[in-house]
DNA sequence: CGGTTAATTGACCCACTTCAAGCGCGGTGG
DNA sequence: CCACCGCGCTTGAAGTGGGTCAATTAACCG
């Protein structure tokens, strides 16, 4: 139970970021916690079509919502780190309208919709927080739309690796300048919707500009201010801000 | 306060798609409403970091939820229509990250987050129907994130429509194979990411197809199964389904 | 050492952008 | 009543960002 505490510590890590947990509210979700289960890279956590009877906690890896269009496209719409929900919309949406996969060694925790729903009879603060989490699943999703929408693909990678420096950061995963990014070039295609040769060619005129290295999934930002400024990135939207919700 | 009840009612419906209502939350929704105001075309509803005291609903009209790049770029990543909440995430997430402006004239209605919060501390049901309603925006936008990052934007157009056509018919505005859709096609551009010019020739495209007119603000589709398939549309991503949530 | 997956490169192509101009219409003011 | 203006729509011409196809290299793995 104290390992189950330790892996569920990023998430609580994540909710302290926006506002505070009593003791009593961690305990709670920590009893509305189920199995934990270990998913290998490249498998599906949840599946579109899926009508999952519990919520798919991150509490270490990397993983990817995706959606595959009739021609077999992917796009990657969310990726996940320490602390996020992969699927808590499923608790209200009930049917997966995508996938979820991992896209290195995952750890999840799975917290069934029965138990989040006594939390909504009894917790209406942790609700809330709960809540809190898909709206800023949805501030994200806003977020890439823009980028993706009026940025050059330039812009956009650029944008793309000030996010995730911000949130390996704040998921305790990232050191001074540094973190690891296990994606690979294709998955950062789908991410941006771009072909993965031209995602090779962007990251490259990127590194050109000396702003940063990628290296054996090692991301090292030099410039952080001039990559910002690149990628017209402003973390207002991640709403790291401690407040009563 | 019959009109009142009049003006929230294509809320109602909405949920209703997607559960049931009972007489007493229904009441208790219209107690927490507050103004009924009239924006008018081209004016803000909400601003960019505004701190709301009050979410609000669009009774009636058309709204687009949009972000301005540091270029000035425009990105549309929402169209509201009746019944939609234009700003319900700002209950929680405190700040806007985005603007909203009023397409047409527009009837809103505000909701006290005072109000709202003793709502999430006394109607866990209802609690979850006003949640469901923002993972439904965010199902939305992934839906858009995926139609920019892979389809053409002949594809991408005919989506939108399809999008939209379910959407009028879901709130009552739409008869038979048309629709009142009051957007230029600048705001059309905006939504698609792409140049008014571009839009402008994808939507002739589209009418050369035949599949269907858009003449003076009225859409009719001619084709819809056609321009179902042209558009990969599926409607899964709306959650049309009733069922307990 | 063959087999597989990821990164890289070159050559060519096209979907979409930009710039710039013209057109039609409703609104307004003299 | 008409001249003028502004906005939305349309069109043409020329440029470019990013796509596609196809081949090569690099790293890993049993």
């Amino acid at each position: 139970m104290d390992n189950r505490r330790e892996l569920i510590s990023p998430f609580f890590r994540k909710v302290e970021l926006r506002d505070t947990l009593s003791p009593e509210e961690r305990d709670a979700i920590l009893r509305a916690s189920d199995d934990v289960r270990v998913v290998s890279a490249g498998h599906d956590i949840v599946r579109e079509g899926d009508r999952p009877s519990h919520s798919t906690l991150l509490a270490r890896g990397l993983s990817a919502r995706f959606s595959i269009t009739q021609d077999g496209a992917r796009q990657i719409t969310a990726l996940h780190l320490d602390g996020d929900f992969v699927d808590l919309h499923s608790f209200l949406l009930k049917t997966m309208d995508h996938g979820v996969r991992a896209l290195t060694d995952c750890v999840v925790i799975s917290f069934p919709h029965a138990r989040l729903r006594t939390i909504t009879e009894q917790q209406p603060h942790l609700t809330r927080l709960l809540w809190l989490n898909t709206l800023l699943d949805a501030a994200l999703h806003r977020e890439w739309l823009v980028a993706k929408g009026q940025l050059s693909s330039l812009e956009h990678m650029a944008h793309l690796i000030c996010e995730l420096q911000v949130r390996f950061e704040v998921a305790g995963r990232a050191d001074k300048g540094g973190f690891t990014l296990a994606m690979t070039q294709a998955d950062l295609a789908d991410a941006m919707g771009i072909s993965t040769v031209h995602a090779n060619r962007t990251l490259q005129e990127l590194r050109s500009t000396r702003l940063l290295e990628w290296e054996n999934g090692i991301v090292q930002i030099h410039d952080v201010a001039a990559l910002r400024r690149l990628g017209q990135f402003d973390d207002n939207y991640l709403h790291l801000r401690r407040e009563p919700r």
